[in-house]
DNA sequence: TCAGTACTGTTAATTAATTAACATTTTTCT
DNA sequence: AGAAAAATGTTAATTAATTAACAGTACTGA
């Protein structure tokens, strides 16, 4: 296995998700087919993913879940534990680390940051929150990899460089307002309001039409 | 005009922003570099995009950033408001709610949905939080076009059967678990899960690599 | 005035992503 | 046993997205 499409590295995501999801559902096997429809995609876009991995399932019965679940597991997962921190402890910053805390045991949420007087000290869901003024101290310390920025636009950008200096070697940026990062850096960068004006658009360009299959899963 | 790719449409709306922000700062015209430099894309794609729209700037000045937000705004806004609704009242859902709240005209957020008896009747940021069961009969009475699903995985797939039921254009899926909508409904899900797992993966990838120029912008 | 520079607009080339096609395999059914 | 059905794995074809290339143009400065 080479170079995995960009893409595909998104869907292997979602497709140990839904497979666990039908686990718990007492299932054993799946077809391409099955997952497609789950994801909305092509069962040939599904079984590529799959010969891409290097996997392959038994021609009457499909895929077996729990293998193909251990194996997603194997490429995507980290062995070591990764720490991740998050930058903004609003209502967003909060949002995303209640969904992520605990969920993968592979990542692990180690440290909030915030400028607020009132919330530095605290800690949200077990986790401590930093004043943002030692970011790069904690993120030292606690062997932090990965920094989502959660905070307003006016201070994404410092934020970032604060996250650049401290070494992260990955950045997850929820502010509407892109940031500037080094080479060495992987940067993903999500646009809420985007994508609801993309939503608008179509809602008012197609009106009474059928959509063509453009409404694709985006991560 | 004919088609405008999809993915043309999510940068215009991103360029919007850009622009409006230089023109905050007493800038007056912009180059496709400077648009490039700021969206971490080429050059060439902006003056692509912009060529798509049929915008012509000045050879020596660049693009006249006034012109362009308008010439933006009057492809990707629609003419008459578009109300827009979210259900689910959590944290995500507020600070969704909170993000888009009177910044863009042409949408509005009109009615909030929740199945929590102490949020139902309160409002937020002056929005009402309805509940979920009146969902059909208030999105007909406002007449919402578009609804934003921010409930946990286990209630997306119900949430959004109402949305489907109560007849809206439009739907955007924050939560967790894909859903299915007829032809007929614009879909866009957005997964934060896999965007996280996505950094982790290159960020253990490429360890002390340089990442390729694959960390792009996405919505 | 005329070469040099630095843009745009646009087409062509390239690369990436998706879908289609199909040979092959396993099982079922008669 | 042999035909039919329904999967997979994989290559080829197609479509979409991006980037490169460059002709054309406006300004600059000697």
């Amino acid at each position: 296995m080479k170079h995995l499409p960009h893409k595909t590295i998104g869907r292997l995501s979602q497709y140990r998700r839904a497979l666990l999801l039908c686990l718990a559902d007492e299932k054993t096997h799946i077809f391409s087919h099955e997952i497609a429809k789950i994801q909305h995609i092509t069962a040939a876009q599904v079984r590529r993913d799959i010969m891409l991995i290097g996997y392959t399932g038994t021609i009457r019965m499909g895929y077996n879940i729990q293998e193909l679940i251990d194996l997603i597991g194997s490429i995507i997962d980290s062995e070591e534990v990764i720490n991740v921190c998050a930058v903004g402890m609003g209502r967003l910053g909060k949002s995303i680390v209640n969904y992520f805390n605990g969920k993968r045991t592979r990542l692990s949420m180690s440290a909030c940051f915030d400028n607020d007087r009132l919330k530095i000290g605290t800690d949200f869901k077990g986790i401590e929150i930093y004043d943002v003024k030692d970011l790069k101290k904690i993120v030292k310390e606690k062997n932090i990899k990965i920094g989502i920025i959660t905070v307003t636009a006016v201070n994404a950008v410092e934020v970032c460089e604060q996250l650049v200096k401290a070494k992260v070697k990955g950045i997850l940026n929820y502010a509407p307002k892109r940031v500037n990062v080094p080479k060495s850096i992987f940067l993903e960068e999500i646009d809420m309001i985007t994508s609801l004006e993309k939503v608008a658009f179509y809602v008012k360009t197609h009106d009474d039409e059928q959509f063509p299959v453009f409404a694709k899963w985006v991560t």
